[in-house]
DNA sequence: TTGCAAAGCGGAACAGCGCTCCGTATTGTT
DNA sequence: AACAATACGGAGCGCTGTTCCGCTTTGCAA
């Protein structure tokens, strides 16, 4: 359960042939439903498009957050590990802070509905909170951290509150066409500033 | 339909007595589920609650929405009342927009689930984004453009996109303690001044 | 090659949701 | 007292997520 999503099999080829294919398979078309249809997608349909069974899936994958992790993992990677990157090669600490927010805010916003889902209450889903604050928080931390040490930004914000915030600001952006939340999450950058 | 909430008849009393009887104890008994368990609660649960069939709860409230607007009508109301008001009493537009937005977000954090409910994709709940909309968005939007004509703040920021920053930093503000939606507003609010 | 656990698969089945529909009961008017 | 008109209750439909178990596939061992 707390294995951080994917199946105890981890990625290597430990198991049977099929169930490799069928994990393969079913994380394409979990990522083609997922464009179309959102992350809240009904789990019949990710069957259906990988041609499984319901079985099937939920031994893969043993609650939807796993899926949705298995499916972003790479990205959420890349954007945690471009935080120390953007730190050493940007003018400042609060440029990299508003870079890495950028690309953040890139990701949740070209993912239909998982915005939402991170903030969702629904049973299943706190384990994709889980997985994100693992992952992203220590790098938002050590940016906040940075900019605050250079006395840019006010320090009593927590990296955490700035993490939710922007996830919150991002929910519904990709289906209305009147709501721009890279600018909202860049004026809540701008309010960091000292005053 | 478009009748923005509550039932044909209004709250005047035209119809059968036990009609208007039960439509006041349906408004009692989902304000009280709402408190427990929040605006997304089972609608059987309500019926239950106040001892009423789930006919009786769609005859009187066609669609979840409206029961929901019918339930926190008069706080709404009040909230867009006092715009104009704050407008005359504060010293300066700016000091009356964030008083009125503090008192939209305290309306918003205090009701379970409703901030989540106003984004919501789900069907049925777009009648109460636009009941929000409709009543509040005028009230934003004349004291964004009073603050805005003092040159307190920046004006490319419309009333719309605020309202629903302000909405999405609300959610799930009230089921977790480490976030404090508040604080995220006012920051967004401090990021709306000029630089 | 063949036999046979072990591993994996599929989808029927269950529970919980919103919402509809219609036979029955209540009202108030004649 | 009789009778429309109005309103009520809850069974039922379609949709979710999730579980469970009889059947199939796989790969090792003989």
């Amino acid at each position: 359960m707390n294995d951080s999503g994917q199946d105890a099999g981890s990625s290597a080829g430990s198991r049977r042939k099929d169930a490799r294919r069928n994990q393969q398979t079913l994380l394409d078309a979990a990522a083609a439903v997922f464009v179309t249809s959102g992350v809240e997608a009904p789990v019949r349909d990710i069957a259906a498009k990988a041609g499984v069974g319901m079985g099937t899936i939920y031994r893969h994958f043993p609650t939807r957050a796993d899926l949705v992790i298995a499916v972003y993992r790479h990205q959420v990677d890349a954007c945690a590990e471009a935080g120390p990157a953007l730190l050493t090669t940007s003018p400042t600490p609060h440029a990299a802070l508003g870079r890495w927010v950028d690309l953040f805010v890139d990701f949740l916003v070209t993912k239909h509905g998982l915005a939402a889902a991170l903030q969702s209450d629904s049973a299943g889903f706190e384990t994709l909170h889980a997985y994100f604050l693992d992952r992203l928080l220590p790098v938002c931390t050590q940016l906040l951290d940075a900019a605050a040490a250079s006395g840019e930004i006010r320090s009593d914000l927590d990296a955490y509150q700035l993490m939710r915030g922007i996830g919150n600001l991002c929910i519904g952006a990709e289906s209305d066409s009147r709501y721009d939340a890279r600018r909202l999450v860049a004026l809540l950058i701008a309010g960091l500033r000292h005053p």
